[in-house]
Parts: structure tokens; sequence; C-alpha cells
RNA sequence: GGCGCGGUAGCUCAGUUGGUUAGAGCGAUCGACUCAUAAUCGAUAGGUCGGGAGUUCAAGUCUCCCCCACGCCA
């Protein structure tokens, strides 16, 4: 491996939406990002990989009222589960945070004031839906209408799903209160707009130098092409969020103070750990950390726009990489509790082993927004065939052929060395992938090397040698190659690289000391690594009707 | 409706600036081996590259039209 000059870099999930419990869908988000992250850290890369519950808006208000709770209650508990299944699936995150935390109040302050010393809040009346029965100005989602240009009825108050066509809600007709079912009248209201259209010619330069997939650039492009609209940041009382300082019952738009999270997330872990960092040491302008956002594609738009925007007018320095990925379909179609293919990561996490769920997803994984998809039969073949098969069978096969299974004694060179080379070049070449995003790659080479493996074995046939040195001349390189997997499947299927190290009496092995063979050392080889999966205990857990834990 | 991304072997996909008989993995079939978790290794079969027209000595690869699927429209 070649030496890389060790880089900080900030890693982050987007943030998820406390009013329901994680599903396999935020799983692929996290386990990419996190395979990422721990490449970086054995790449030797110092990382700080962050994760919050985005906490505010009217939802999770509406939610909390419904169950009897206020919201800190329900974002508290959520918070908690959150977490639980997270780690469930070893997602390495340093720090998880809240957006309804001081941290983040403090900071939305900031970066408003830094807005207002610049120009870029305008003032403008908005006309809008109020519903007087709930004393609230509607969302476009809390209001249904008959479509102003189609006629379809109970549409919701942005746009028609029956003709694809976009307006105001004050332009519904018959419009209703999802809330209260009372009729909406059309109020005024002053609200605060951040002027993004200035900041346009700064945004479009960040977008289009190598920050975004050329395919996630593409879709946003047109808005830069019809220039960029200024953004309505505030939202009026009641709602659940930051008060927007001196704008009595003003509060910021939850977009606005969600994003704001990641760095929010960042200035708790700096004092959690005791840093002497600050948070602008990473994220002020010029900093030369890389930052790095993990995001679903249908979130591109707030952070390829809307997000450098923001850091831009905080005076903060813009994003790294925006890494987006597609969505998740279950059994080749949208998940569906009515179809039971609706996962949540609990119930995932208590009937399939979590370095499988990750091996599964992350072969499927790239540097790519297609969606992809998860199915039992795919998830059982696949690790089955590769995990287990191909890879954690190295070592047990080899048990019957060595004279002490607990202590075998490699010898102090290679058999094949021209094998090794290659085996080496492939491990090379993962890493490039595992750094260029692309996991599924990085995994095609290292079953490679299994099979290049498997074939050196079978080819030698060492249990026809009688030479107990010649039959040690292929275990020795064997379990080389072996270890060169075991290595290269940390950032993968964590918990099991750590087992198949531990055949080497090592927990972790770093990019810089992967292509020197274990030459002269001792190795002890196991009975058993990994379970094989039971295909039909996958197919139950797909059947079963999602708990109702509400989503 | 506008824009975007795709449509390549049963499945999941590679196919660089157009260039020899269109590739890989899985699955299937056959064979080998027996150290191993019905494991592993090898071989074989399988495609009019969504449809049509055009440019070219040459097109999966460029142009136009159409069909289908998915996504975005703040």
């Amino acid at each position: 491996m070649t030496q890389n000059t060790p880089t900080r870099v900030v890693q982050t999930i987007a943030l998820a939406y406390a009013n329901g419990d994680l599903h396999v869908g935020h799983l692929v988000e996290a386990i990419f990002a996190d395979c990422h992250a721990r490449h970086r850290r054995a790449r030797g890369d110092d990382v700080v990989f962050l994760g919050a519950d985005d906490c505010h808006g009217t939802p999770i208000e509406i939610k909390a009222a419904a169950q009897n709770q206020t919201p800190q209650e329900l974002i508290a508990d959520i918070g908690a589960r959150h977490r639980a299944d997270y780690a469930a699936f070893d997602i390495s995150l340093d720090h998880y945070h809240s957006t309804d935390s001081p941290e983040n109040e403090a900071l939305c302050a900031e970066v408003y004031r830094h807005m207002q010393e610049a120009g870029l809040i305008d003032r403008r009346n908005v006309a809008q839906l109020f519903d007087p029965d709930a004393g609230r100005f509607l969302s476009d989602r809390h209001v249904k209408g008959g479509c102003p240009k189609c006629g379809a009825l109970d549409q919701y108050g942005d746009n028609c799903e029956a003709c694809g066509a976009t307006y105001q809600a004050t332009e519904l007709a018959h419009p209703v209160s999802t809330l209260t079912g009372a009729t909406p009248v059309i109020a005024d209201s002053e609200h605060l707009f951040f002027r993004v259209s200035a900041l346009e010619p700064i945004v479009r330069a960040w977008a289009q130098s190598g920050t975004l997939q050329s395919g996630v650039l593409a879709k946003i492009s047109d808005w830069f092409d019809d220039g960029l609209r200024d953004w309505d940041i505030s939202r009026d009382a009641p709602y659940f969020g930051f008060p927007i300082p001196d704008e009595p019952g003003k509060f910021f738009y939850v977009w606005l103070d969600a994003p704001l999270g990641y760095i929010a997330s960042l200035i708790a872990y700096l004092n959690a750990t005791g840093s002497s960092r600050t948070w602008r040491d990473d994220w002020g302008e010029g900093s030369d950390t890389e930052i790095i956002h993990h995001i679903g594609k249908d979130i591109i738009s707030f952070h390829a726009v809307f997000w450098p925007a923001l850091l831009t007018a905080g005076k903060c320095r813009l994003p790294s990489r925006v890494q987006a990925h597609g969505f998740l379909t279950v059994e080749g179609a949208k998940m569906s509790k009515s179809r039971g293919t609706f996962l949540l990561a609990s119930d995932l996490a208590a009937h399939v082993d979590s370095d499988a769920v990750r091996y599964a997803l992350l072969s499927r994984l790239g540097d790519f927004t297609t969606d992809i998809d998860f199915s039992a039969r795919d998830v059982v073949d696949r690790v089955n065939a590769e995990l287990v098969g191909k890879i954690a069978n190295i070592p047990v096969r080899l048990r019957g052929l060595v004279q002490d299974p607990e202590a075998v004694h490699l010898s102090d060179t290679l058999l094949d060395p021209a094998l090794w080379a290659e085996c080496a070049a492939l491990a090379d070449d993962a890493v490039a992938q595992f750094h260029a995003f692309e996991p599924g790659q990085a995994i095609r080479r290292i079953v490679d090397i299994a099979t290049r493996t498997n074939g050196f074995i079978q080819s030698h046939a060492p249990w026809a040698q009688t030479d107990l040195v010649a039959r040690n001349a292929v275990t020795t390189q064997a379990l080389c190659q072996f270890r060169l997997i075991a290595a290269l499947l940390q950032p993968v299927s964590p918990r099991f690289a750590q087992r198949c190290l531990a055949v080497f009496g090592t927990e972790a092995v770093a990019w810089a000391d992967l292509s020197t063979p274990v030459l002269g050392t001792t190795a002890a080889l196991p009975t058993h690594l990994m379970d094989r999966l039971d295909a039909g205990g996958i197919a139950a857990l797909f059947n079963q009707p999602a708990t109702p834990k509400e989503a």
C-alpha cells in the first residue's frame, strides 16, 4: 500500500426524523457511510462520524399531542430507539445528537445574525391557509382539496397526484384541514426569506466543482438554469422549533435548523471529548477538513442548494462531498406494510446477523443513485455462497490438514509469490474502491481473492501430500491470503472480520500493513466462523406483519 | 406536462474516446475432489444488446423518432 497523509474527515449520515423507528432503508445509508468511515480509519485518517435526530416541525408536535406526550418526551424516546438500532448494526458513530439542543439553538441564532448583517434577509407578506379551529397556519401536507388544474379531489396543498400539477395551497378548490376538518380561511402573515438568489454564483460554482455525483448535478442543474428562488425560513406560532431572535411569534423552519444539526453534533462531540478544537477549526471558512454528507436522493436539493447557501451565509466551509444513494426496495417493490415488506431495523436485527445484512447491502452499493433491492433470496444466497462458503470456509478446511490447529507455524517463505502479488494487487484495488464509494466493487475484489485461494488449495491438494513441509507451504500461503481477506472485510462485516483476524491473534489491521504477508507467525485455526443463513427464517421475517409502532 | 436516469444472458450488473467471435458473478447442467459449514475447484449452455430509421468501412457505443420502467418538479 502506498502511504497517505492522514486527513481530518467529518462524515455525517442524514438526520433521522424523530417521529418513528428506523427501517431497513435508513440502514442502507448508515451502513454505506459506516463502511466508508471504517475504511478511512483503517487508512489512518482522523475521522469524526456524526449523526443526529431531526426533532422539529409540526408533524412531531402533532404526534406527541396525540400520544399525550410533550414533544420533548417523544423525541427522547425515539432518540433512544434510534441509537439502539444503529448500535445493533455496528454503525460506529462517534456522536449522536439532536437538533433540539442548546448547541443547535445558539448556532441557528449565530447563522441568522450573519444573514442579517450581510443583508440576506427579506420580509414579505405571504397569504396562507389558516385553520380557525386549530388556531394555526396549515402546511401543504395538512390541507386537502380539489386540484385547481384538473379538478381531482382529495389532493394535498402542493401538487396533484392525478395530473402532476404544482400550485399554491390557496388555489385549492374547497380546501379542508386534515387536522380538524375545518374549512380554512386565507390569512396574511409576514415571513422572513433567506435571499438564496444572491448566493447563486457561489452555490453553482461549488456544485460544479466535483463535489456532486454527475447524475446529482444533472438533476439540480435546471434549478440553476431557472434561477434560485429565495427561501421562506420562518414559521408562525404555534410551531415546535427555535424562536427567531427578536421576532416574537416566529420560529425557524425545520429545514433551517436540521442541517445545522450536523454542526451542532460536532460541537457536542468536541465538548464531550474535551477537545481543544473549536467547531470552526473543522467547519469554518478556510478549514481543510474533508466534510462528507451521506444522504438519500430525496433530499438532494436541500443538501446541494440550500445547505451550501446556508453555510456560505454562516461563514462556514462548504462540503467536500455530498454522497447520495438510491432508495431500497424490498422483494422488488416499494416497502409496504400490507405486503409485509416494511422491515424495521429492530425486527431485522432480531432475526438476521448484522454482519450478513451489512455484507448483502454493501455488495449492492456504489457511487450511484439508482435504487437497490433487498430480497431474502439474495441475502441468503450471497452470504452463504460468499461469506460462509468461500471465505469463512478457508481456515476451517485447513484445520484438518495441520498437525496442531491451535498453533500453526507459518513458514518463512511464500510458495507462490506471483499469486500473492496478484492478491495484493486485488487488495490495493479493493481499498481504492472503498475510497471511491464503491463497496460493491471492493467486495468483488475480495471474493476474487477468496476464489483464487480456494483454487490454490485445490490445485495443490495438500491432503494428498505426505511431506509435512510441503503441506505447510500450502497452508502458509492460503492463510496469508485469508488474512488479506479478513482485513479487507473490516469495513464491511466488522464482527466477522474481527473473528477472522483473531486467527492471527490480531484485532485490527491498518491498510498500511495490508500487503505484508504474515510469514513466520503462528495461527490458531477455528472450527467455525460464521453460521449459514436459514432461508426459511428470513422469509418468515419478511412476511410477518410489521409491528405497529407507527412510522 | 417539463426535466432527469435507465431498458445488455433466468437474476444482478460490466462494457472506457464507435473497431476483431458482446463480458463477469450468481443460478442451472455436467464433471472433479474429499481437507471443509450439502463445502470447494473446473467445464458447458444461455443474449436479433427495448423497437424502428439514419450516419459510418465499422454501432451495445453517435443522431432522430417511438415504446416501457423509475425519479424529480423547491
